[in-house]
DNA sequence: CGATTCTTTGAAAACAGTCAATCTGTGTGG
DNA sequence: CCACACAGATTGACTGTTTTCAAAGAATCG
């Protein structure tokens, strides 16, 4: 089967359980998407180059995370199958991204460009709708992130993921894990331990 | 001079500034829209209840912030004059709220309920892109406030919040700072003593 | 002023981070 | 198929940062 057919089948199937969309419409978003298989550990952006698209997971995981100084990684999101990745301010402002996403699987991805993007959703308000409603699901998330950063212990930074997050853990590396909770991944370890003995 | 026509002033410039309205529009707008005064302290939505619509602060300074099972106060947002506050997950989900908001200082505050708020977006595209821009604004602001969560120390988180709202500082109590930053009163002091020495 | 609230300071304790070594599991090439 | 290499996880000892608790010192407001 044609790769782009299959991803784009999957891509469908998504928009088609959020929106009720004509098959020519369907057709042109289509016609305006294009394929990128990632390898793991390749990136899909790199810190310094400007964001220009919107991308959809089809199937696999990337993660956007800054480094620092100490060449430290700092996980600000996972982005797995079904959902949505890409630098919102980079896109907005037209500056050098401070973030990198890179595939923690091999994974691939359906891309548009922004123009492209911002067509679809002047010819569907059905589609801008959608894309709407996911950008305040996505604050809200955000919220409760930053709630959960402030207020919480390891600990609970932990138990609070696992607990919201269910099977998503196995998936992948402890440490990216402890990167996204902003604790080491020592702390994580130790955590680990002592939450399974109680 | 009519309260309700001064604030309304205020509000009608913050829409003049970001979108073209014709006077009838600003006019519908206006009749949807009705007045809060806030004192210090006051409650604008207490933790348990249903919040159910937009919030334009015309003057003064609300925050939003949860309560931990210890008593201490965790500052998720603060919101001045010619910003919006409210909880979204809230108005979306139809959940009890999790969040407290209070005015910091005497606020007035120009509320719209939901369903009035929905109709301006469907009448007026314009409004609607708005709100829109204003939202994915608002998620960059939350992406880059998780990054210092969970990158930062506590100095360079204070460093940070002072030169991202410069003034702003010397608006709240320092204790409150502390609560957003996601610090105890006490290191935000040490942090200010060291970092003055330098 | 006096009362309240906020900030600062000190000392001790708790927590998380660092560094280094060991252990575990996985996958690859000989 | 085994042995090895590698990446990731765990553990230990130590360090450093932040919190906690308590008290004293400013600042603010009625």
């Amino acid at each position: 089967m044609d790769p782009l057919i299959k991803m784009f089948s999957i891509f469908e199937a998504y928009l088609q359980q959020k929106i009720t969309l004509t098959p020519a419409e369907l057709e042109h978003i289509k016609s305006l998407s294009f394929i990128k298989k990632l390898r793991k550990k390749q990136y899909l952006l790199q810190e310094g180059d400007v964001w220009k698209y919107h991308a959809f997971i089809t199937t696999g995981c990337l993660r956007t995370y800054t480094v620092d100084e100490k060449g430290l990684e700092h996980i600000i999101s996972f982005a797995i199958e079904n959902w949505w990745a890409g630098d919102k301010e980079s896109l907005l402002t037209g500056e050098p991204s401070k973030f990198n996403i890179d595939a923690v699987e091999d994974s691939e991805v359906l891309l548009f460009t922004n123009s492209n993007f911002e067509l679809i959703c002047r010819e569907i308000p059905a589609f801008n709708n959608m894309v709407n409603a996911i950008l305040q699901k996505s604050f809200i998330a955000s919220q409760n992130r930053i709630n959960a950063a402030i207020s919480y212990t390891a600990e609970e930074k932990y138990l609070n993921f696992i607990h919201k997050y269910p099977g998503f853990a196995t998936r992948i590396p402890q440490s990216m894990i402890a990167s996204y909770l902003g604790i080491t991944p020592e702390t994580l370890s130790r955590v680990r331990n002592q939450s399974t003995k109680k």
